[in-house]
Formats: structure tokens, C-alpha cells, sequence
DNA sequence: GATGAATGAGAATTCATTCAT
DNA sequence: GATGAATGAATTCTCATTCAT
């Protein structure tokens, strides 16, 4: 075998092919493009995807794409710019109704799932390809996740300080809290998103368990020590 | 632009090319081709690695690769199966002390922290690279990622036993605290990697004191409902 | 696909691998290697045949068919010129017991068709692959072809001498009749080879039907005019 | 030396490269390819020849020879096909005449040796390089030989009813004469393309004059016994 | 005499990218 | 605005061939 085309047993892309229609307006052209070259990154990764399959199932000529969005760099560029802003938008939004810190996690966690579980093809875009595909691509996500750490960490500041505790937690340690949140939170949305029996609402509830106990034992100043 | 060449800023690989050196044989040979392709694939990327990077890196001519590993692809996959075994190990040996299960769960991550630290490049092809690049390889590193989420269950199951709370906690819950641990400390590897003023003990120590706290907090039937 | 494997469905060459046995005569190791080569290149083609593969089925390492033979050229070589010298050697003893033209004729289209049902790989070899790799070897099988003709040219004239009608045939015209019987044998002989239901014996009774009635004719000086 | 450039001193290929240019449809482009394609199968052999040579000769890069022709496989396949559906044209239009039987058989061996000569690179790609390279191409010529030997037999048998002989010809007879006809036509074309002093039509007359009085003899009910 | 180790040179194939219309 | 036509530059993989032992 020449190489492989990784994430697809035979090389067919599910979903519709976008049928070839004339003169959109361009921004409506561009968004087609970034859908279906947000499918075809997420499926074939970056280097395997090929601007010929982009193109043809945005039901457009592959010169169009290249006057629209200029590179394969460029295009990926944009799918992770787009796709981290509606990740981070979602996630706010689900947050937006304020209340104690316990509540906004938990409906920031449940948001993050539901986001993750509907659109699969961008979260591996986010979290498996531009993380793996050197510096260009990296920062633009570490950005989107910056945020969401620093999110978290306000939010377990928030709680100590509602819980009056907190001199017992050391910033440097929130912060650690903070992605080891953040991590258990990516691995789940995998994990859920391959596991049709685990919903959103369930990973966010085992993750949020998991979590919030463990936070209010340290808070109490109660750590495990070897 | 042609490509990008993902992970470098102009294509230099960092670490020293083997000296060439005639008449090895076989079996070295192997290994420092297996080396190579390690540091390549986990610096690249599998697509973007290319065999005669690799050659040229384990210091042999590309037909000699060939000659010895077949092809691209089964390369890869004996990179996965030497370096999945390795960090099986290498937890095994941390563990292999026995005693308590809070005790082995810590020994445990001071093992995986110390290991993948120590071989980045190894974490990169088993936790980014074999994972998002189709069947083959997934399901090479499932098999070790499953043997240690396994792993990992029984520990809390037992940690349950000793603290005679066993009943309440439901078989698939502990599955799901296992697969988030193992998540997070998935994520930690990445994050302590990438940031020199975090060690293999602090990562593992910020990861038990979350885990087991909150842990301790479930054994007790106190958990987070919304 | 790379490429194709001319000749084989799958790859594999019938007929068993020579046992390697240690320390044969020269003699013998050579014939050995020519029997694999004559099988491989009969089989592959020319181009298509490897000398690992060569190797491997002759029983011995790569470099010992080198020492002995050379090159690939001077290899086919000489398994062009041991399977001519058998095959005409094969007719020639046929045709020894002498006689009329006409049972030397048939004795000799008999030894041919037998000659190369036996050894259909041979027969290949000189048939299709050296007459289409070009001159170093096309010449090699045009002189034994020639000896073949010029016998049959001579078989021809004799028979008309027997039948006193020398002067109707010209011997431009004798020397184009011994071509096309010998083509039509040819032919026949990659007919009767692929369709086991004709034997050698029958495929040489339908082509002295068809000659030696035709020839009877021309020498009566009733030829076809347009 | 590496290894040979079968059927030419040097690599080079008679017959001029095409100017390269630019911009013509893809009909008019695929055609210059399968021109080239013919004439550098025809003269390497099937395995020898590069598609690099085929795609200087035509005059274009090697990538559009891919775009439109998909691979050496199907190009060669698509060579055949072509030139097989003009040989077959060719000999068909020479027949169309109608008339007796005899004069059918002549004009299409006519049609025949006229159609080879003047286009010899093709002529070897059907007979030679098709049929020796295994399954998918041998098969392509198989059919339209099955055709050329179906229309010779029915023109064997029209003659012998012409006869009123039909009784004294078995129908497998009849169809092992054929075969032996356009084997040794097939034999003769080569043969003719390689001397220069031999006409299409002289070619044609000797082999009529062969056949046509041995088929008569036949029809007679005279044959040849052992 | 015999071989394990090694390679230079080329083959097919693919891809991102650009004109000319 | 949109595209059919075209290519330079890689990439994977194979092969004939040679040493050093």
C-alpha cells in the first residue's frame, strides 16, 4: 500500500456532498469550504487531506478555494479559528446564567459535552490535529484552551473563596487543579463521543462528581501526602 | 508554500544523527532505525515524516529501512508496540512494590510521569500520533491504554474494599472515575512536558491529591448532584 | 497498485523451492540457478523478475548467483542459450532417424510440440520474453530460429526435389513457406500449451494436415491468384 | 550496469517528442498520451518502459498523464483497447466488400499485414507486450483475437460449403485450422516488419497461396497420414 | 565457497498550487 | 466570479549490485 488514508476504512467521507451551486454570496461560499474542510481534516487528519477532496465536497473548484482562503495553511488555520470560537462561545453561553461557582462548572462541563458530542469532526480538529501539527496550528488552539483554563481557575478561586478556604490552596496548585479539570474533561469528550451509550449529560455528572469532591477535600486542607 | 513541515521551525530535528557505521548487526541496526523513526514520528507527525528523514536520522540508506521494517507503515506500528510495551513497563516496575492501593496508584503515576518525561518524542507517537491516525494504529495503543485503565479500576475497586464502602459505588462508575483519571493523567504528561518547572513528582502529586480526595469523598456516598 | 506482478495471480510461483543444501559442484549449483531463473523469468518476465526471487528459489544467497553469473543480462542469457540448445536439440532428435521429407517433418513438429509442452516455462522464455527485452537477446533466439527455418526450408526443397518440381518454386517462396510454418507452429504451440485437451501429437496432425496439402498443391504449380 | 533499456542501443526512442503545448482539451491531449504510450510500450516492453519517458514523449508532465490516464495500468490497458479496436476496424473494412470466401480471406489478410506495417509499435503492443504481461492485459487481446479467429472460421466454413465438402471437415478440425491461420499471419506480420523487401501484399499472397490450396486438399478430403 | 549487511539509482504516484480563459 | 488545464517537487517503495567476513 502506498499510505495510509487514516481515519477511514475505505477512504469515503460520510455526509452529503455539497451540491454544486452557482454565485453564492462569498461568505456563504466560505463557510461551505470551512464545513467541508473541517469534515475532511477531522476525518483524515491534516497532512492527509487532500485540497482536491475539500474542494470537491464543498461543490466547488479547487482554484475557488485557493482565491477564498489562499493556502492549505490558511484553511486550516481558519477551521481552527472557527471552531474554537464556537467551542469557547458554546461553553459561555451554557455558563451565562451566573449563580454559585459548583453550578456554572456544572453547566460549562455539560455545555462542553453537548458542543463536543454534536460536532465530532471539529472537536478532533481542536483537539487531535492542530495540537499535533507544530507551532502554527498548536498556538492557535493553546489560545481557546488558555481561556478555558483560566475560565476553570476562577472558578475554584471562586469556590474557596465561597467556601472561606482560601489560604489553604496555593495559586501555582489551582492551577494545576485547573488542567488536570480541563484534561479529565478532553479525555472524556473522546471517550464519550466513541461510546454512544454515555451522553453528555453523564460524562459531565462522573466528571463533575469526581471533581467537585475531590476539590472540597482540599479545600478543607485535607491532601494526600505519600 | 509547498507544506509545512509541522513541528520544527525550519525542518532540523533536534538530537544528534548516528554516526554511519558500517556492519552492525541486524538487531542494533533495528533498534537505532526504531529510534529514529520514534524521534521523527513524534516530531512530525506520521504524514508528514518521511522515510528518508528517517534513514538519514538512524544513519542507514532508506532501502536498509525497508529491507529490515517493510514499509511506512509497519515501521509506525513497531514503533507504537516497542514504545507501548516500554511505558507499560515501565508503570509495572513503579508498581511492583505492592502495598496499599493509594500507594500503588502514587507509584504508579510517579512512574508514568517519570517515563514519559523522560521520552517525549515515545508520549508524543503513542498519545497524539497512533491515536489520530486511523485503525490500525488505534487499536494498537487501545490495547495498552486498556490495560492500564484496567489496571487503574482494580486500584479503586480495592481502595473501595479496604475502605469497606464497596456498595457504594456502581461497577460502571468506577470504570468512568478510571477512564477520567487516566485522562487527566494523560493530559498532565502533555502539560509537564511542556513546562520544565513541572517534575514527574509534582505532576503526580497534584494529580493523587485531586484523585484521591475526591475519591474518598465517593466512598463515602457524598457526591455532587446538581 | 505499484505494479503489476506480470504472470501470476498472486505473486506465487508454482513448482517447489530447491532445498538449500551446502557445497555443490559448481556444475550443478549452476544448473540449479538456471532451472529458477528459467521458471521465474518465464513466469515474471523479464523485468519483472527479481534476482531475490531467482535466488531464493534456486536455493542459494544473492551473491553467489552474481559470483556465477554475473548480471541479470548475462543470466537470461544464458538461459536463452541452454533452453534454444534444448529445444533444438529436442527436434534434432526427433528427426534422426532420416527418411522422406514428409516423416521428417512430422517427426520433427512432433519432438517440437512435445519439447514444449514439457517445458512450457522454457518455452516462454524464448517464445515471448527474449524476443520483446530488446537486442542483446532477441538476436540470441533469431539464430536458433534461423537454424529451425533453414532445416525446414531444406525439408521443403527436398520435397519437391522427391516430387521432381523443383523449378515451380522459387526459392524466395520456398523460404517464405518454411516462415509460416514455422510461425503457425509456433502459434500453435502457445495454443495447444493453454488448452490441455490437445496434445502435442494432435496439434502436430492438424498442422501437417494443413501444410503438407498445401505444399502438395503449390508444387503441383496450382497456387491461388486474386 | 543498473539494468537494461530493452529495444534500443542507447534509451533513445525513434520518432519525434511532441512540441509541448499548452492548453488543449483533454480529448485531443489523451490521445497525443495514448500515441506516445504506444510507441514507448511497443519499443521498451510493458515493465521497461517509464512513465516519465511516455509523459516526455507526449509532451506533457507526468502528472497529467496520471489526471487523465490514472496509472500505467490503465494506460496500458487503454492502449490496447485502442489499438485493438483499429486493428479490428481495419481488417473489418478491408472485408467489407463481401464476395466468395476466398476473396474475403484475402482482403482481410491484406487489411492485416497493410495495418501492422504501418503501425508496428502498436502491432508489438498487441502481440507481444499484452499478451506476456499478464492476466488483466492478456485478456484484453484474448477477446479481440476470439474475434478475428470466429470470422476466419466462418469464412473456412463458408468455403467448404461453397465446396459442397462440408461432411469432411470436423468442426473442431475447422477451428484448429483457423487457429493455425492466424498464428501463422501473426507469425508472417512480425516477420514482415522486420524485412523491409517484404510488401504487406506479398506478404498476404504467401500465406493465401499456403492456406487456400491446403484448405482445398483438406476439403477433398485428402489428408496427410502418418 | 558462501553470505549477511548495505546502497545508488530510479520507479510509480500524489499533492499543493497556479495560469489562461 | 469561476474553472479546466497544467506542473514542480516530494514521497513511498523496489531493484540490481557489491563488500567484508
Amino acid at each position: 500500500m502506498g499510505d495510509v488514508k487514516a481515519g477511514a476504512v475505505d477512504g469515503a467521507v460520510g455526509g452529503a456532498v455539497v451540491k454544486r451551486q452557482k454565485r453564492m454570496p462569498r461568505a456563504v461560499r466560505e463557510q461551505q469550504m470551512l464545513d467541508a474542510a473541517v469534515r475532511i481534516f477531522g476525518q483524515r487528519g491534516y497532512r492527509a487531506a487532500s485540497m482536491d477532496e475539500i474542494a470537491e465536497v464543498a461543490g466547488v473548484s479547487k482554484p475557488l478555494v485557493y482565491l477564498y482562503l489562499n493556502s492549505k495553511e490558511e484553511l486550516f488555520t481558519a477551521c481552527i479559528r472557527r471552531e474554537a470560537a464556537a467551542l469557547v462561545a458554546a461553553v459561555r453561553d451554557g455558563v451565562s446564567g451566573g449563580g454559585p461557582a459548583d453550578r456554572q462548572l456544572w453547566a460549562g462541563l455539560r455545555a462542553f459535552f453537548a458542543h463536543t458530542a454534536e460536532k465530532p469532526d471539529a472537536w478532533v480538529v481542536l483537539h487531535n490535529q492542530a495540537r499535533t501539527q507544530g507551532e502554527p496550528f498548536a498556538a492557535e488552539v493553546a489560545v481557546m484552551r488558555e481561556e478555558i483554563v483560566a475560565f476553570v481557575t476562577s472558578l475554584i478561586a471562586e469556590a474557596a473563596r465561597e467556601a472561606h478556604r482560601k489560604p489553604e490552596l496555593a495559586e501555582r496548585e489551582v492551577a494545576g487543579l485547573a488542567q488536570a479539570l480541563v484534561g479529565a474533561a478532553e479525555s472524556l469528550a473522546g471517550w464519550a463521543n466513541g461510546d454512544a451509550s454515555v451522553s453528555a449529560k453523564g460524562a459531565a455528572a462522573t466528571l463533575m462528581n469526581f471533581a467537585w469532591a475531590g476539590l472540597g477535600e482540599l479545600m478543607e486542607g485535607r491532601r494526600w501526602v505519600p
